[in-house]
RNA sequence: GGGCCGUUAGCUCAGUAGGUAGAGCAUCUGGCUUUUAACCAGAGGGUCGCAGGUUCGAGCCCUGCACGGCUCACCA
């Protein structure tokens, strides 16, 4: 207390007392080094140790109250409680009667809800505000997605009911009965006459308000994250809590399992561990199989376990799951994500593209309700789709007018290198032509690709399970759909001819020994299959997190992944 | 892997030229029976990411490390 008067008067510490402070703190210094820190005990299943022992004011405070709570005679975590309604589904029913109104108004309106449901009304959720006036309280009960305010008074809940409110603690779980009503500033709210204890927060919340911004703490801690965003007031108009953008993409998930249910696609599971890591070019994560001592892959793509399947008699099958790449992560790679790959006979790419843009038309209308989806600082246009073969779309966003190719300039080596040098790209001289053209591509136009734009007509070199178009071999029937700078969609007629196939795998084992370690792997079984004959038939894989993304505005992969990867906790 | 930025109370953030670390929320004590980022009065809470270095003195300057973010590269 001295001190702080002190303060204010002396601005500045005489010499003597600066140089008195420097000494101890060197004292200080040297008996710290002199004791061995304890290394604290790192368990690299768990991470770190949950902060509970620590002597953290608030934690203390927290346990104390369940104690209190226990020997009230409440059971400290009770087994069930049961609700007539949600919190989401009294405020669906019920939010038309809120909003401010005068005496005679709300008068009526109470005299209604007094007697809504009986009178009865039994909610539970999470504790997320809290307001004590004296002998009554307001408090904000959340299910997650909704929040509903109860009142309580100590007449109403009588004095047991009373002292176990003042026990509870923000996070708490508890489950209410009441009848509801609208208060003087126009609230839905639930007035209280029964309170029950359901699980206790024993770790604070985070800020009521500005909900955690941490993004480290986020992804790591997700349920905090979930508690936080579905509480925090400071959103912007239009943007989405935690929770939201998850139930956003479950839905999603959803309606694409009803739109190829309801055109008689059947969705099978293939094997996510698997002795072979192909059908796409990826690095692959390796595990061990004890039993049957032999390595299998965690799956780069599903797909060509599916065509099996067509050339087993499926027409159309579809599955979702997760694919697993051990590359590098970015805001649009993390190394499990989930893909949507489908399979149908009699079908080529052209039908697909078509069939694509149904397909995410419908997702859009039902999750953004909008075609004009905002994306970052940009609006996509869904209902401005453009078909672009590759080299059109490199002539059309070619930079400058005295440097640009020629149509077959774009297969011509000694015209490629002329255009990657124009652009200052450099080309590792041992890619082949497609390759060339894939990465000047890749630098001139995927920057432009914002509105759903499908590019055609892929280099053959590029596409080693894609069917060669019969005016032009060199190009295989492909197409890749992009959205907002991001590829988005992967299809392509499906090359069956067995013998063609195995030259393909042939020519990416060639790449594989000049060191391309992410050119196809040989599939002998899979040419068996072909060789027992495969249908003319379409394919085509959708990443799904990353339309997820687009459809809810966010910004990195991680934003709708639940769990993203992330470096272990140390220390 | 390169570059840039960040790491301060449970959470959100300030922090002066290097001179005893601050605010709001949360917590504690008291008051308040329709409040809502409740309010009023008071209080407690920090190994300033970690480890070294420079200095009489470091949250601040230097070096290294850790974790994260953005970005480029690699990579579909």
């Amino acid at each position: 207390m001295e001190e702080r008067v002190r303060n204010t008067i002396i601005s500045e510490p005489s010499l003597f007392i600066r140089l008195f402070r420097g000494f101890s703190r060197f004292l200080r210094r040297i008996f710290a080094s002199t004791t061995t820190k304890t290394d604290s005990t790192k368990n690299f299943l768990t991470g770190v140790p949950v902060l509970l022992d620590q002597d953290n004011d608030q934690i203390l405070q927290r346990k104390r109250h369940l104690a209190e709570i226990v020997s009230m005679g409440h059971q400290a975590y009770p087994n069930r409680f049961d609700r007539t309604h949600t919190i989401s589904r009294i405020i669906e029913q019920y939010h038309s009667y809120a909003g401010k109104k005068d005496e005679a108004d709300l008068q009526r309106s109470n005299v209604e809800l007094k007697v809504a449901e009986g009178g009865q009304v039994r909610v539970a959720g999470r504790i997320m505000t809290r307001r004590l006036m004296g002998k009554a309280a307001f408090a904000h009960l959340s299910d997650g997605l909704n929040q509903l305010q109860i009142y309580l008074r100590k007449n109403d809940v009588g004095e047991s009911g009373w002292e176990l409110y003042q026990k509870l603690d923000l996070g708490d779980w508890i489950g209410v009965t009441g009848f509801l009503f609208i208060t003087k500033t126009g609230e839905l709210s639930l007035h209280v006459t029964g309170i029950q204890f359901l699980a206790k927060a024993l770790l604070p919340m985070p800020d009521k308000y500005h909900g955690v911004h941490d993004k480290e703490l986020r992804y790591r801690q997700r349920y905090v994250d979930l508690i936080a965003s579905s509480a925090a007031q400071e959103l912007l108009p239009g943007e989405l809590t935690t929770r939201e953008v998850f139930e956003k993409r479950a839905q999603v998930i959803r309606e694409i399992r009803r739109f190829f249910d309801d055109r008689g696609y059947v969705e099978v599971e293939t094997p996510m561990l698997s002795p072979l890591a192909t059908g796409a070019a990826a690095r692959p994560f390796v595990t061990h199989h004890y039993a049957l001592d032999i390595d299998l892959y965690a799956r780069i793509a599903p797909e060509l376990y599916l065509k099996r399947l067509i050339a087993g008699g499926f027409e159309k099958v579809y599955e979702i799951n997760r694919n697993f790449r051990n590359e590098g992560l970015s805001y649009k790679h993390n190394p499990e994500f989930t893909m949507l790959e489908w399979y149908q006979a009699y079908s080529d790419y052209i039908e697909l593209m078509d069939l694509t843009e149904e397909l995410i038309k419908m997702l859009v209308d039902k999750v953004s309700g909008t075609r004009q989806v905002p994306y970052l600082d940009q609006t996509i246009d869904f209902n401005n789709w453009q078909r672009l073969t590759m080299r059109d779309a490199v002539l059309k966003y070619w930079p400058e007018e005295t440097t640009r190719p020629t149509l077959e300039g774009l297969m011509d080596r000694k015209r490629l290198e002329e255009a990657a040098a124009a652009i200052d790209l450099s080309c590792d001289p041992k890619l082949n032509d497609g390759q060339m053209l894939g990465e000047i591509f890749e630098r001139i136009v995927e920057p432009h690709l914002i509105n759903p734009t499908f590019i055609t007509e892929f280099p053959t070199e590029l596409s080693p399970l894609s069917k060669q178009k019969h005016e032009d071999p060199r190009f295989v029937e492909r197409f890749e759909l992009f959205i907002a700078n991001m590829e988005i969609a992967n299809a392509f007629s499906e090359l069956n001819d067995p013998v063609e196939q195995r030259r393909r795998f042939e020519e990416q084992m060639r790449l594989r020994e000049r060191g391309d370690e992410e050119a196809m792997i040989m599939d002998e079984d899979y040419i068996r299959a072909l060789s027992y004959g495969m249908p003319p038939t379409g394919g085509e894989g959708i990443g799904i997190d990353r339309l997820v993304m687009i459809l809810t505005n966010q910004r990195s992969i991680r934003d709708v992944i639940l769990f993203p990867h992330m470096r272990p906790e140390s220390k």
